[in-house]
DNA sequence: AAAAAATCTTGACCGAAATCAAGAAATACA
DNA sequence: TGTATTTCTTGATTTCGGTCAAGATTTTTT
């Protein structure tokens, strides 16, 4: 859920602006939990340093890889703390990670304060509803490879981000089928 | 994109209220479009009778329904709306249809006149997030027939409304597979 | 109402990805 | 540093959905 792709450098620099004054640096051990799914989320922030992985659980007992955060980019469930539903997703510490970090109320303190910060919500919503209504259209790309490589031509560094059997369950494809279209495509 | 599922009856209806005073009634033939994939969308509008798709044409020329809005729907791409950017996707009348209308400009001063509209569009957003976002969680259904009850569980009705042809573009498989998947549940 | 077009169903066959398995390489941690 | 664990690769096999084809049904149009 990085939201920097669609946001312009105003609305990002407000936006950390309200993290760094209001935010609380927290740290996170690799595998820890910054949200946990069936669970309300209160809290957002913005990665100082590290890496999350967002996991989503199926019925079927599947495990799924759905999202990431990563240094500069937002993290936490928009949608938990904006309808105050149970989490969908789970929020996990790729390695050692800070965040800094701002819980709900504090938020919702910001966007009542003024209405160019009410403003500013909006568009941090609609930036993000870009961002994955661009997944959800690659979810139409029929072959893995073609997946693939439209998700390294995005984030070209991912590669050096997370493992590859992340990138499969991400991907919806199993880890020995990336390992072959990795192999055939270079 | 209906907005229904996931706002409240007071948020529906302030915007209902918007659409009606706002909004201007206009048809829209069979086969007709809204939006057009690659240029900017400047309004959007709800359903007040018929049926709209939302297509997306990848760059391998395949063509995929993406979406769909019925009768007391919201209908629009507010993505290129709100950013400006061209559409990434079409939205074509699947029947004789009537939409009120709202222009970009309109919606624009109604968000800009009061810090209550603009967290009315605020939810709007949040809203439509929710639910690509449940969209995309339930790519990660592995098999397609469970992608369809899952739907079915949804929109029950959706059946009657759409040709299997297109429910099967929806769900990402072919419409011989779809038909099978029918047979055997049933 | 008849003709034309589109949609749906069913069968046969094929191919790409899943599954199963085992060894190699890399990473974590004690 | 060495050991344990996890991740990655590669091969053999299977399975599910795609493709091709043809006939039935429904819908649209004239």
């Amino acid at each position: 859920m990085d939201f920097n792709r669609y946001i312009t450098a105003a609305e990002f620099s407000a936006l950390a602006e309200l993290f760094r004054r209001e935010g609380r640096s927290v740290t996170f051990a690799r595998g820890e939990s910054f949200a946990c799914q069936e669970v309300r989320n209160r809290r957002c922030g913005v990665v100082e340093q590290g890496a999350f992985r967002y996991v989503h659980l199926t019925g079927q007992g599947e495990r799924h890889v759905v999202g990431y955060a990563f240094a500069g980019e937002f993290v936490g469930d928009y949608i938990s703390m904006s309808n105050g539903l149970p989490a969908w997703i789970g929020i996990e510490a790729m390695c050692e990670s800070r965040v800094l970090c701002l819980d709900n109320d504090r938020l919702a303190a910001f966007y009542a304060a003024d209405a160019t910060h009410e403003r500013l919500g909006r568009t941090l919503a609609e930036h993000l509803l870009a961002e994955v209504y661009e997944r959800l259209l690659q979810c139409y790309a029929s072959t893995p490879q073609e997946r693939y490589e439209a998700l390294l031509h995005r984030c070209p560094d991912l590669l050096n981000l997370v493992p590859l059997k992340e990138l499969a369950s991400y991907l919806r494809v199993r880890p020995e089928t990336l390992s072959r279209i990795r192999r055939r495509i270079r």
